[in-house]
DNA sequence: AAAATATAGTTGCAATTGCATATACAATCC
DNA sequence: GGATTGTATATGCAATTGCAACTATATTTT
């Protein structure tokens, strides 16, 4: 509760943030220059990608990409409008539904990834050391505990 | 340009986003519960608190917490509307305006901070060791270059 | 110095987000 | 097993943000 607040903990702190706004600001303005849709579109499709056939709860959707859920929901209200995903219920649970990535879905994902690495790669990935990349995540992960 | 996307890079990109989502979203929180306004408005009147009695410009309060102007000259609105900050022409540029915090917004700031220190005390200066946020903050430093 | 270009800030409008509440089902309590 | 509480998602509405275009003044060019 009350650990003192030295200035290297503040000053990391701003700095977290910072880099953070900096980095995302320049991530969507490739994206729309790309003519490709928000990050947090891609964010969304990976998760999907990432697990079987049949989906994800919004919940835990939610949960990974650390959003709140009526955002979540209308978020996957536009995603399903364009057919990049698709929501169907699950006898396990009638009040939710389990979300599933289309094959158009994976297709958007495949076009976006190829600029967004290029931009994590020309903002960011050449800054530190393999290393450093591995402390700092040490780090980060620490804060997230 | 080209430089390689590792592993480590990738996952160290991943957590920085993941952590500042989370950090913030704890912070906000905890401002609401408090009657208190989102983390932004703190960002503005502790710039304009830190700088001579004859304040900044909106692109130099731009340019340090990193917001598209005209979303910054809409947040002004909402800031002078409640006499937290003043906005005064200036014979040196009439294009544009220089802006000030008032004593109200100082009293607000004041009132913020409490609440927000507390918030990062909590959530955030017990995570690491002294040397270890000088670390972190060298890292984001060195990505922010 | 007039014309062209750049910079500072504002505004209208559409899209997104936040907030409060609603709905529908599940799980727990008595 | 009916009432209560909790969970998953949706929705109406207001506030904020993003986008494009605009106004006004500065700076640069010729």
């Amino acid at each position: 509760m009350s650990s003192i607040l030295t200035k290297e903990a503040t000053q990391a702190w701003i700095q977290l943030h910072r880099a953070h706004r900096l980095l995302l600001a320049r991530v969507e303005e490739t994206l729309k220059t790309n003519n490709l849709p928000p990050l947090v579109w891609y964010d969304v499709l990976f998760e999907l990608s990432q697990v079987k056939e049949d989906g994800l709860r919004q919940y835990e959707i939610g949960e990974k990409i650390l959003l709140y859920k009526h955002n979540l929901s209308r978020l996957l209200d536009r995603l399903e409008k364009k057919h990049f995903v698709k929501r169907y219920t699950s006898a396990e649970d009638a009040r939710g539904n389990r979300i599933i990535i289309t094959s158009a879905g994976i297709k958007l994902m495949n076009q976006i990834w190829p600029i967004y690495r290029d931009s994590i790669r020309e903002n960011f990935a050449g800054k530190l050391s393999v290393n450093e990349f591995s402390e700092l995540n040490k780090f980060l992960c620490s804060i997230l505990e």
